[in-house]
DNA sequence: CTCCGAGTTTGCGCTTCAACAACCTTTGGC
DNA sequence: GCCAAAGGTTGTTGAAGCGCAAACTCGGAG
């Protein structure tokens, strides 16, 4: 894209914050939407029919999200959350085509992102269905620090406040079990937690734990 | 798509029959093709590092599968094998973008099979995440002969031969688990099976089972 | 017709982990 | 500085379901 078309991009957009916790969007509404992370982190989830609810993925900055239109779909299939204070751009989903014609390069990278989002859809469902609850949260910690990740002396931080309940939802387990794990891995100097913080030292030995 | 053009098509695809058992394509091969399945059932599969095999979808007549490309992939992500005879037309991967210029719609389409696959994953990770093996099987039962089901009388059958050891490799359980419930289940007569072939008798009561 | 192997059934012990419960700690609002 | 609420820790218990083992049965190859 060059930078007029840019420009032109921009300008029909609309730009808001989204407070922490604040839900961009939530599933099953209809796709009026698709948007872009400008800066923050969004966590997308579902909920099962007894309320459960599951954390499908997080997007980082610089990604699309809510893109239901370029799958063919009229409504949301999940929920978007603000992690923490985020700046979404947000354009009309009647744009949707009009974009993907005139930015050459547009359809092609959004279809890369699906096709990353569904290579790890693909890993979450090998790993629920054959590992068991420790190797999935070192798993989880492990693209957690990789995709989401800021070096800090000492080992990665990862870049949004995350409870041990969010991440016993991304793994299929309860908090308690997280927070025993994480108590061990703490004494045994592979991570490091403050409340809502989790710190990753020793990655290899993370990666030992998840085979 | 016109007659004329589907002719075109047809004039650059090869056909061949696949064997029940033959792998269409390996996980991790180059994607020098993608596919359309005329006839048969085709099962998507991976392993993981253990060697344990996760059976992610499968595939019904009429579908395209092994369209690594649209997602701005060069190797394939899982395998495929013929779960019956399969009669199976394959273009060179070179020919897909090619198609999508040429022909209206069929982008769109292909989007739109991704758009539900993605949501059949989705699907698969609550279930994964927050159910009870008896429920995932219940799930999959139910799932099978919705999409893959043939009308026989007293109920549905699943239209390809499976084993206690799939059912099990779809919803990350055991052959046992999975043997011990369908015995029950047919006590109860909400299913029946012979050898490698299960019928539905009763999805009212499964759908219970399911939750 | 017989044999062999793939597919299935069933029992038993043992591990994993969710459920329940109680208590502790940090943080932010007033 | 106090309080409430959100978040975290830790112990105990029970059950789900996996691993192992052994036996059974069907169906096809020869």
């Amino acid at each position: 894209m060059t930078t007029a078309q840019i420009k032109d991009v921009l300008a029909l957009a609309t730009a808001r914050l989204a407070p922490a916790g604040e839900y961009i969007f939530d599933e099953g509404a209809e796709a009026a939407s698709f948007h872009l992370l400008l800066d923050g982190h969004i966590q997308v989830e579902r909920l099962n029919a007894e309320g459960d609810r599951v954390i499908s993925l997080h997007i980082p900055p610089g990604q699309l999200f809510g893109i239901a239109k370029a799958l063919g779909r009229t409504t949301y299939p999940a929920s978007a959350v603000a992690a923490v204070d985020c700046v979404v751009l947000s354009w009309p989903m009647s744009q949707w085509s009009e974009f993907a014609d005139r930015y050459d390069g547009f359809a092609t990278e959004t279809y890369s992102v699906i096709g990353a989002r569904m290579a790890e859809m693909h890993n979450r469902i090998m790993e629920l269905a054959t590992q068991r609850v420790e190797q999935r949260i070192a798993c989880a910690l492990l693209r957690l620090s990789e995709k989401h990740g800021r070096q800090v002396e000492g080992g990665t931080e990862i870049a949004f406040p995350i409870t041990r309940k969010v991440l016993s939802e991304m793994t299929g387990s309860t908090l308690h079990t997280v927070s025993r794990l994480l108590s061990a891995w703490e004494r045994d100097e592979i991570v490091k937690s403050k409340r809502k913080h989790i710190f990753v030292l020793d990655p290899s030995r993370l990666e030992q734990l998840a085979q």
